[in-house]
DNA sequence: GCCGTTTTCGGCCCGACTGTTTTCAGTCG
């Protein structure tokens, strides 16, 4: 039983106890279904351990849900939910995804026509079955066959990589435009999220008909999905949404908040504005009909007594205690990683040559990087054994001097270094594929798991651990191995990981790559407060994947990390002495 | 069903749009 399974569980009781208006216990059930997966540790862990107490201290926990876990795990079952499938034995989860469609639609769905899951209802929808339902229509029938393809073709996400240079492109456009003073992309966008679900961009300006216009003319579009006065919304060629909505200029401050979200930091904000006597929406803060703050997002929060919080924070993670309480983190900034501790080149899978990627690397201002190419094991990538290595150290000596000499350094950088190291595979066993007197010879040793990811949790744990005790390891690269929406993550204990860190000093990494985005978030939060150090890698194979490092840096922030915590915004002369240190 | 500087009962975020209706329920952010 995972946290996952049973986090699913109870979000499909609220949607169940929605469709029979059952009052308040919906969102009972999925803020505890957030919980759990936010969750470190396992449920199941937490009972062993600390029994039915244990499980109502999880936040959102009592009586009631505590007892439904207990006999989940006991029995594999939940009673009460499998008496509501019973009722309506319809993929709930799945119906709801699709855009337009919530409990009250999917219960008219299986009363009138039985549909169970989304291939019935694509069935219906084109057999022209569901527009002849009450309240139901032909426009419905549309929407629901859109929404179905939205669905299968990208699970309705997109990384945030994917998206990013696109919207940063077209914000960019909007802003120079001269009837727009402002543009902004809110929402999971503005969050940093590592997958987003569509774009919100908030947009000031005298002349609203001609900005849509201009939007319009800009955005490469399939179809629009609705234009009005103040709002327009498209479907682009490349098949995400992207809505863009005019503000009035005194309130932009309360709807950049209002659509930045996350929606739980929002639902908590309010509650806590409630509490002090105010009314909080996305036309401002209110006193009774006075309005107190609007202008800026800064405003708001201070007139509600506590600190900005940056948008990457807002997920009602701790952040709005820690505001008030002034103990937020001065999360790492966007400027200040100034190395880069994983590049591949073209001597294994990468596409450019050992000084095309210094000499871009140098151009995004960094201080340095570290060459790490595949080791021997990567045989398909061509991984290099102990000869190939030392050859190409030698090759990083010859061109370090020449720059040197030469230029003085590349892009007026005369500091700009590359650093000796390589990705070396961790073998079934634990063992490293590069013997350790080669190892000693490197600046930068990253660690990573390659093959045999279907070990248990205690053997690769055991694995990892085991590689991470040799004292040349440096970094653990991509500590999990998961791949957005193609793979798990391996089953790791992350405490014992983050543990191990700390007490031998290796560095664990935050791979950038907008697939990769390892660690998570809430595993960077974990390393914090443990103590770990880290580095935030862009794991380039090609120049132009190392400003790559930008979403690490976001994914860093939404882990809390401060500048101190990642190693790589150290200056290039404390690097190698502080990975010798180990 | 949960929660508590409003603490063991009584409240739980707010507003707008869409598609369907003919006054509003359902859905979304």
């Amino acid at each position: 039983m995972s946290n996952k399974d049973l986090a699913s569980i109870f979000s499909k009781i609220a949607l169940y106890l929605e469709i029979d208006d059952v009052p308040f216990k919906p969102q009972a059930y999925e803020r505890v279904a957030g919980a759990i997966e936010a969750l470190q540790e396992s449920v199941e862990g937490i009972y062993k351990r600390e029994g039915v107490k244990g499980l109502e201290g999880i936040p959102g926990v009592g009586r009631g849900i505590a007892e439904r876990i207990e006999e989940y795990i006991k029995t594999g079952k939940i009673k009460e939910y499998e008496g509501l499938r019973e009722k309506i034995p319809v993929d709930i989860e799945e119906l709801t995804r699709i855009e337009g469609i919530g409990p009250k639609m999917v219960r008219d769905l299986y009363k009138h026509l039985k549909i169970k899951t989304l291939g019935d209802l694509e069935k219906a929808a084109r057999a022209g079955k569901i527009r002849g339902l009450p309240h139901f229509g032909e426009k419905t029938e549309q929407n629901i066959l859109q929404g179905i393809e939205f669905v299968r073709r990208s699970k309705g996400r997109w990384l945030l990589g994917t998206i990013y240079p696109f919207v940063e492109d077209l914000v960019g456009k909007l802003e120079d435009s001269p009837f727009i003073t402002r543009a902004v992309a809110a929402g999971s966008f503005r969050r940093m999220k590592e997958t987003i679900g569509d774009v919100d961009i908030l947009i000031t300006t005298k002349k609203p008909e001609k900005a849509i216009e201009y939007f319009l003319s800009l955005v490469p579009y399939e179809k629009i999905w609705g234009k009005g006065a103040t709002k327009v919304s498209v479907r682009t060629t490349e098949g995400f949404d992207i809505d863009m909505r005019v503000l009035p200029q005194e309130i932009f401050g309360a709807g950049l908040q209002y659509f930045t979200g996350s929606k739980e930091h929002n639902v908590r904000l309010r509650t806590y504005a409630a509490s002090k006597g105010y009314k909080l929406s996305e036309y401002g803060l209110f006193r009774g009909k006075k309005l107190v703050a609007c202008k800026t997002e800064e405003e708001v929060y201070r007139a509600l007594g506590m600190a900005y919080i940056d948008p990457e924070l807002r997920e009602d993670q701790g952040e709005i205690e820690a505001a008030l309480e002034g103990k937020l983190p001065k999360v790492i900034s966007y400027d200040s990683v100034k190395g880069d501790l994983q590049v591949q080149t073209d001597w294994t899978d990468g596409k450019h040559s050992i000084e095309t990627m210094a000499r871009e690397a140098s151009k995004l201002g960094r201080e340095y990087i570290a060459i790490t190419d595949h080791t021997r094991d990567l045989a398909m990538v061509g991984g290099m054994d102990e000869k190939k290595l030392l050859r190409q150290m030698a090759e990083i000596d010859k061109i370090n001097a020449r720059l040197l000499r030469q230029e003085g350094g590349y892009g007026g950088q005369a500091k700009f270094r590359i650093l000796k190291g390589a990705e070396v595979n961790i073998r079934k066993d634990g063992t490293l594929d590069i013997a350790d007197e080669t190892l000693a010879k490197l600046d930068v040793v990253g660690i990573s798991v390659h093959s045999n990811f279907k070990m248990t949790k205690k053997d690769m744990t055991a694995r990892i651990v085991r590689a991470m005790r040799n004292p040349h390891a440096d970094i653990l690269f991509h500590p999990t191995g998961r791949l957005i929406h193609k793979r798990e993550p391996y089953e790791i204990a992350m405490d014992e990981i983050i543990n191990e860190a700390k007490n031998t000093g290796t560095v664990l990494e935050i791979n950038a790559f907008p697939d990769r985005l390892d660690l998570q978030d809430s595993n960077i939060k974990k390393a914090v407060v443990a103590g770990c150090r880290m580095a935030i890698d862009s794991d380039a194979h090609a120049a132009n994947h190392l400003e790559y490092v930008k979403y690490g840096i976001a994914q860093a922030r939404r882990g809390w990390a401060e500048a101190e915590d990642i190693i790589n915004t150290y200056p290039l002369d404390k690097i190698p002495s502080f990975l010798k240190s180990k």
